[in-house]
DNA sequence: CGTATCTGATACAGTTGTGTATCGAACAGG
DNA sequence: CCTGTTCGATACACAACTGTATCAGATACG
C-alpha cells in the first residue's frame, strides 16, 4: 500500500496535508467517470490523472495500483450513496403516504439512479466474484444498504398498518429487484413502460412481504 | 471485419472449411473462460489463443479485434443458453406440479446458473451501456429470453388454474429478479438461505402477476 | 521567516501487447 | 495424386503503459 491516511495518533504517523486529501478526492471523482467511460480494465493511470488535472506522479503517491484505486472508488461511492439515501429518507414527510404504492414511490425517490455508478459497480461486481475477499465486501455492502433502508421502510409501512414478518428477506428481495430493474431502465432509457413496471414490481414485492396489521398508527 | 462466414451463395464468396469452423468454435469457448478469469478489459489476444491451443495468427484470421470477439462470445453463449433453457422446458413432466411453488421450482431448474457466464455477461452488460447499438442488442436478447420462457410458464400456470393478465410485465419482472438474485447467489455460494429466498421471491412474483381462474385444466 | 518534510511533476528503462506481412502446411475439388 | 486456395504459425515494427527514481515547489510549524 502507498502512504495511508491516518488520524495522526499512531507512532510514526505522517501528517496528512489538506493538499493530499484534496488530491485523493479529485482522483476518486475522476476515476468514477473514467471507469464508467472506458471500463476498468481499459482505463490507464494516465487517463484518470488527466481527468483529475494531475500527472501520474500524483497517482503513484496516493495509490499503488489501479486495482487499489478501483476498490477505493467503489467503497467511496457506495458509502456516499448510502449516505445520500439515508438523508433522503430522513427528509421525508410521512404525511401524504396512505398505501403501499405511496411508500414505494417515496422509497424509489430516495434511491439514486446514476448511470456512471451503475456501470462501475456492475463491473466491480464481476471483478469481485474473482476474489473471495472482495466477494465478502460485496455481501457486507448489500447488508449495509438493507440495514439503512429497512428501518425507514418498516416505519412507513407501520404507518399504513402493515407489518413485515421477515425484514431480512424483504431487504434481500428489494436489493435484487433494484439491481435487476436498474439494468432494464438504463438499457431502455426512453421506455416509460419499463420504468413503470419497475415501480409495479416493487409494489408487488413489498405487498407480498408484508401483512396487514390491525392497528394503524 | 475479418473474413466472414458465408453460405457460399454470394459472388466472391469463399468456402468455409471445416477447420475454420472448428477454430472459431474453440476460440469462442476459450474466450468465455479467459474473459471470466481475467475480465474482458484485461484479456489479451494471446491468452485466448493459448487457451484454445492456437497462436495469434488464428485469431486475426477469424476476428478483427477483441471487441468483436467479445460480442461474438456473448451472442454465441446467450443463444446457447436460451436453447438449453427451451430444451429443459420441453422435457418437463407437468404431472406433479400442483401449485405456484411447483411451477417456480420447475422453471428454476430449467434456467442454467453458470458463474463464468454470469461474470462475462455482467461485464458485457456494463460494456454495452456505452454503445447504443449494443444496448439494443441487450434489450432484444432480454425479449428473446422472455419469449422463450413465457409460453411454457403460461401453460404450466394454466394447468394449475392461473391466468396471467400481462405476460410482458411478468416476463420483465422475472428477468429482473433472476439477474438480481443471481448475483446474490454467486456472492454467497455457501448460504442456503439466500438460495431459498430466491425461490420465495420468484414465487411471490409469479403469484402477484397471475390470478386464479375458475376452470382448472 | 527559515527549515524540514511532504507532494506531485518529470524523465527513464523495461515490459507487454497490437496489428501486419509473409510463408509453409493443410485442405477440397477434380 | 495434383493443384489452387485457405488457414494459421512466425517474425517484425510500432505503440502504449507501468513503475521507479529524482527533483523542485508547496506546505506546515517553530
Amino acid at each position: 500500500m502507498a502512504d495511508r491516511t491516518n488520524a495522526g495518533a499512531e507512532p510514526g504517523a505522517r501528517r496528512v496535508t489538506k493538499r493530499r486529501a484534496e488530491t485523493r478526492q479529485r482522483l476518486l471523482q475522476a476515476a468514477l467517470v473514467v471507469f464508467a467511460e472506458e471500463g476498468f480494465g481499459r482505463t490507464t493511470v494516465d487517463q484518470v490523472c488527466a481527468r483529475a488535472g494531475y500527472t501520474r506522479g500524483a497517482f503513484y503517491s496516493n495509490f499503488d495500483s489501479l486495482d487499489e484505486l478501483f476498490l477505493a472508488v467503489w467503497e467511496h461511492w457506495s458509502t456516499e450513496l448510502i449516505t445520500r439515501m439515508r438523508e433522503a429518507f430522513e427528509a421525508f414527510e410521512q404525511a401524504a403516504v396512505k398505501d403501499v404504492e405511496g411508500v414505494v414511490a417515496h422509497m424509489l425517490r430516495a434511491v439514486p439512479m446514476d448511470e456512471d455508478w451503475y456501470r462501475v459497480s456492475t463491473e466491480f461486481t464481476a471483478h469481485a466474484l474473482r476474489n473471495p475477499q472482495l466477494r465478502q465486501v460485496i455481501v457486507e455492502r448489500e447488508q449495509a444498504i438493507s440495514a439503512s433502508l429497512m428501518p425507514f421502510l418498516l416505519t412507513a409501512l407501520a404507518a399504513i398498518g402493515r407489518t413485515v414478518p421477515d425484514p431480512g428477506a424483504l431487504g434481500q428481495a428489494l436489493v435484487a429487484v433494484h439491481d435487476g430493474t436498474a439494468l432494464q431502465c438504463f438499457s431502455e432509457p426512453g421506455n416509460a413502460a419499463v420504468q413503470h413496471r419497475r415501480t409495479t414490481l416493487f409494489t408487488h414485492v413489498v405487498t407480498a412481504y408484508s401483512t396487514e396489521s390491525r392497528q394503524q398508527s
